[in-house]
DNA sequence: TTAATTGATAACCAGATAGTTATGGATTTC
DNA sequence: GAAATCCATAACTATCTGGTTATCAATTAA
């Protein structure tokens, strides 16, 4: 799935939108009038914001009454792991393979 | 650096800068002719996710006459790492806050 | 049943962004 | 020196994006 890399990148690329889910990672289950007391923008705003998360896997949504609770699902984070992680080892294989070179070089 | 962050999600939040550092992680320097060629874009597109790039720090640029070698630098990545672990780490107090509360409840 | 609350959606707008072509400076090649 | 190559920058444009206000459906409270 590239693309499930690209909704994450893209949705995590929004400061407002991150400083949601943190808020979520950190104090649990909240409201969506409870978010937009912390979130600095309108309500609107924050609904929005937590569609493009709950599409991108990163929190969940349950309803209750006329209420709204979302909560976060950091395991959504793992692509993103998996990537810089993939992006590292690639870069240190050549690093690694660079040094074999001079080391036979050496000889 | 919340900015430091910042800067480093949204300069990977675009697929063809991802895929240029893509590209320099896996096969090592390269010049702006070589990125260009496999970008699917324009030169002057290149160059200028390139500086974006740079900016972030995220890859290093070398001159050798009139050519530009551009190579990664994953290790700027690291930032990007200590967030999602600590999303990870916030979520999974809770969750053992929660689990021993069940269990002095149960109690 | 009427009024108030909660959150989602619609419609709109300003600014950011990623692409393009044109061009120019620096270097190498002929 | 003239021509060609390499890359960066400028100027422009279309689209995307994040915000706003207005509104509506659903639920709860009076």
């Amino acid at each position: 799935m590239p693309d499930t890399r690209d909704v994450l990148f893209k949705t995590l690329a929004d400061p407002t939108r991150r400083a949601l889910f943190e808020q979520l990672c950190q104090q649990g289950e909240q409201t969506v009038g409870a978010l937009t007391e912390q979130a600095g923008v309108s309500q609107p705003a924050v609904s929005k914001h937590l569609g493009v998360l709950k599409r991108a896997g990163l929190v969940f949504d349950r309803h209750e009454g006329r209420q709204t609770h979302y909560s976060a699902q950091p395991a959504a984070l793992t692509p993103l792991l998996d990537w810089t992680s993939e992006m590292k080892a690639f870069w240190e294989q050549r690093f690694d393979a660079l040094e074999d070179l001079l080391k036979r070089m050496d000889q």
